[in-house]
DNA sequence: CTAGATAAAGTCAAAATGACTTTTAGAAGG
DNA sequence: CCTTCTAAAAGTCATTTTGACTTTATCTAG
């Protein structure tokens, strides 16, 4: 018998904003129908073994193709959840290490994903209960998803390119469950500098047309964690 | 041969709070001296392999008695480090995922902690090159340390039960790295509420005695992973 | 009793914030 | 056209927060 270890496994949380029966913007998550042994017919977030030469958040990525086929807009490590408890079976060899990272994808390419039996979108604010310790994984991501926003172009993950304020606000309105007061929040933007007007307008309104704005791509002050920067490995000046 | 799996393993970032030459308190961190192949000879983060029936925390409590003989008066998970280019070796099969959590410990206790030829306590802020990734690392958790200082209790970690609002402020003085105004200090301290009068007064300075204070232990907004709520986790073991 | 030191309290102007009002520029339909 | 509707965009104002600073209080040491 060889030296145990715990297994390694990488899960996402995959965020995407969609319209409500009213036409309003809510958070919502994908999930993926378990069809086997522990927890079988649950839902759960999606998720499976590293590969051996594969890049954690590469791995990530993969989940979010593989469940939904979407590219990430936005895409985090949220933390490495390994308790002995997490799966039901009293026993050990079973034990798996899952880090997790969340992800945001676009509203407008969430409409054309990947939708089955066995795979589909959820309110984030309505789960039932999911697989192993999924729910508290998923309170974890919200809480993280609602911090990182202000202080972040995070907003930016659900947009396309080019966005005009009211729908900025829009997303920060979903994410955060309340309504925010448009010109206070129109000084808050501008102020922080981290959106700039691209001279457009946006035509075909039945009001005054807005302003089409971008994010400064020259700034990025993200935690991203350690793993930020491309390609700078190199930087100790001794 | 078996189904390859990345390896996982546990190091640990262990702060503390020393005086220098001059008297004033500076950030430490612990480091270890590689004695086997690759890096042998540079300091390292403590770390070892995850045993199979220890939560993740536990092993980074473990690696931090092991190499200081201390507890943790704080504990939190730092981040996974995957990246398939962390080890020189050009063999994957070699590939370390690394489960890094941070630490801090009182900087009365840190005094007597175990120190050796491959033990040592390093200043934060002049660090050589360190083995693998760890000088990312390292910045990583001062970067993270830095920005919990301010909607958390965690300069509790370095003191002692009860503190004077000096002693609070070199806390943060060595933490941030900047001087901080004493009045305003107060003032911020104060509006936040965490930290309560006791009624005793430190005695036998050479000057008006200051108040002791202590944290009130009624609340803890701190975010401490999902992991955090204080009447939660801690009866896991019924 | 005085000097030295720091605690603790207070002052004040500038900046940030939240709630609100006014003006502007389009579409739509008589 | 001209009026109406709507939301964009700009502006107002009182309150709160922040940073820099001053004043007063209370101990020890000599």
């Amino acid at each position: 018998m060889l030296s145990e270890a715990p297994a390694l496994a990488v899960s996402t949380v995959i965020f995407t904003l969609r319209p409500d029966a009213t036409g309003n913007m809510k958070l919502a998550l994908a999930l993926v129908r378990r069809i086997r042994k522990p927890f079988e017919g649950l839902w759960a977030l999606p998720g499976g073994p590293l590969a051996m030469n594969e890049d954690l958040g590469d791995a990530a990525s993969r989940n979010l193709r593989e469940t939904t086929g979407l590219q990430p807009r936005y895409l985090e490590q949220l933390y490495a959840f390994g308790s002995l408890d997490r799966s039901p079976g009293k026993n050990t060899k079973d034990r798996v290490v899952s880090i997790v990272y969340w992800a945001l994808v676009g509203s407008d390419e969430a409409a054309a994903a990947i939708e089955s039996e066995n795979v589909s979108w959820f309110w984030a604010d309505e789960l039932d209960k999911l697989a192993f310790d999924h729910n508290l994984i998923v309170e974890y991501a919200l809480w993280r998803l609602r911090n990182k926003l202000e202080y972040s172009r995070l907003a930016h993950g659900f947009l396309g390119e080019r966005f005009t304020l009211a729908q900025l606000r829009e997303v920060y309105e979903a994410v955060l469950g309340k309504e925010l007061d448009p010109g206070n929040f129109r000084r808050m933007v501008e102020a922080n500098g981290a959106v700039v007007a691209t001279g457009e307008r946006l035509e075909g309104t039945r009001h005054r047309p807005p302003q089409l704005y971008r994010y400064d791509s020259s700034i990025d002050l993200t935690d991203l964690g350690p793993l930020k920067p491309s390609s700078t490995k190199q930087e100790k000046k001794k």
